[in-house]
RNA sequence: UCCAGAGUAGCUCAAUGGUAGAGCAAUCGGCUGUUAACCGAUCGGUUGUUGGUUCGAGUCCAACCUCUGGAGCCA
């Protein structure tokens, strides 16, 4: 194949090039009177080039018309400055070919589209300004999740996606099975023997390994077959779950407030102009938030200093505010969006509202848990120091009617060398909301699963 | 799953219970170093589905389907 420059590049150059091949799609194409602008974008880059093809090119009257929004085109060229306004480069094409052509069905125009009906067609959507940038600063997110643990030591570990635990109780598994269904289900002759189900964490698993290695993290896909159906919630969706040994809940809240702004500065610099981009036309004031999240501290509140904030602060809510309920998405809202108008970090939950595995205070009501809460999409993260006395957790477990024999080699780890260690979640999809500006899971996954869709 | 709102041309939306329209897109033509180009023309409809009320339903009623917003569960 022709080494062809991708347009990202040839947008970068900084002098004029000679014989240049570009590939990619027709954003738009306008003629003039002896030629032709063409809008070609490759998905390098946000922007497209724009290629001027002249008129006295063979047989230009006979193809031209086949130059239509959606075609590929291979185009060869020369990049010299442009002479209009709107970019610096153009390329002055001198050999042209239609790789493959598109008819007047192709439903992308150069208009904006609603992401709704973009919805409907998830395998064309890439090829928009909105979703291609949307994906590519997904990638470059994944990437830096890498990055900003590789930097300070942490093993990624691959944890099983398949597992016969029903750990946690973390909502709805998906059953895994090669049983037939109509021939009843008798789980012992299943695949494995046993229940299986797709993963609804790798937490546990995650710990085993930081009792070992110190300090590790999952990143992979997670399911819940819960029947929700909200603007952030997915049947499938990528989790991020570090775990410390040696590390208190003051340590993972350190953690998770330095990942989060990591992740902030990374896009910032890596994704300037999609960032740009979604400032203007997805959510005007997003890069000034940004910003301004990272030149300050996270404010750090126990539970019940928020509960106090909530019942001061005169407003009225729908769902009571009272010590030891559960906050509710508004009182969340009131606090990231009207009280601290930035992030914040939750910490000292009560016990009754929390799962068995987080580490019991002194006081005896609550457990060292901690959400970071975000303006505009609520808890970002969810963590909490982890249980490491044998015996409490023992009691833990039977206070939520979860069998010993199950957990056995999570109690191992209490049971031989047993340390502090802390870890916490954080919903990927949720982080590329939250940079973004979009404000719907569905948007920032390349093909959503949600309850009566998997499509495509 | 619950509450609320919405489904009309390819898209975004109009239309007192009385002849279904506009802008954009598409197609054709014109003009032009254009860039959400511009100007003119053409094309475009089982008004989500089914049933009901009515002389007459896009409009009112019922059920269902789909989407959106909110809630719960959470990440």
């Amino acid at each position: 194949m022709i080494n062809r420059t991708r347009i990202r590049d040839a947008l970068k150059a900084t002098e004029p090039m000679e014989s240049v091949t570009v590939m990619g799609w027709v954003r738009t194409r306008r003629d003039a009177k002896d030629f032709s602008f063409v809008d070609l974008n490759d998905g390098s880059c946000l922007s497209g080039l724009q290629v001027i093809l002249p008129g006295d090119l063979p047989d230009y009257d006979r193809w031209i018309g086949e130059i239509t929004t959606g075609a590929s085109l291979q185009v060869q060229g020369h990049l010299v400055a442009s002479q209009g306004k709107g970019q610096r480069w153009e390329l002055q094409a001198s050999a042209v070919q239609l790789m493959g052509r598109s008819d007047a069905s192709y439903p992308l125009q150069k208009k904006r589209h609603s992401p709704e009906f973009m919805r409907e067609m998830a395998h064309l959507r890439p090829r928009s300004n909105l979703f291609g940038s949307v994906f590519r600063v997904r990638s470059r997110l994944a990437q830096a999740v890498h990055r900003f643990f590789s930097e300070r030591d942490f093993f990624y570990i691959h944890t099983p996606i398949i597992t016969a635990s029903d750990c946690e109780g973390a909502g709805e598994l998906f059953r895994v099975t090669t049983l037939d269904p109509s021939r009843g289900g008798d789980p012992t002759k299943d695949f494995f023997g046993k229940p299986s189900y797709l993963t609804v964490s790798g937490q546990l698993a995650a710990e085993t390994f930081a009792c070992a290695l110190s300090n590790v993290y999952t990143f992979g896909p997670t399911f819940r077959a819960e029947n929700s159906n909200t603007s952030r919630h997915a049947s499938e969706f990528w989790m991020i779950e570090p775990e410390m040994a040696f590390c208190d809940l003051g340590g993972d809240m350190d953690l998770a407030e330095a990942f989060v702004k990591y992740l902030i500065q990374d896009t910032l610099d890596q994704s300037a102009e999609e960032m740009a981009f979604f400032d203007a036309f997805v959510d005007k004031g997003l890069l000034e938030r940004l910003r301004w999240i990272l030149e300050r501290p996270f404010e750090r509140v126990a539970y019940t200093q928020a509960v106090d904030i909530l019942l001061q602060s005169g407003q009225r809510f729908e769902y009571p505010v009272q010590h030891g309920l559960n906050l509710q998405s508004e009182h969340e809202r009131f606090l990231t969006e009207s009280h601290f108008k930035g992030p914040i970090t939750v910490y000292d939950y009560p016990k009754a509202i929390k799962p068995f595995y987080m580490r019991a205070n002194d006081d005896g009501q609550t457990v060292a848990a901690m959400d970071v809460l975000v303006p505009g999409i609520g808890e970002i993260v969810g963590g909490s120091q982890r249980e490491e006395r044998l015996e409490v957790l023992e009691s833990q477990l039977r206070a939520h009617d979860l069998s010993l024999e199950d957990y056995s080699w999570y109690l191992d780890l209490r049971r031989y060398g047993s340390v502090p260690h802390s870890g916490f979640g954080m919903g990927f999809e949720r982080m590329l909301m939250f940079l973004t500006g979009v404000t719907n899971i569905r948007d920032v996954i390349p093909f959503a699963r949600t309850p009566g869709h998997a499509s495509f």
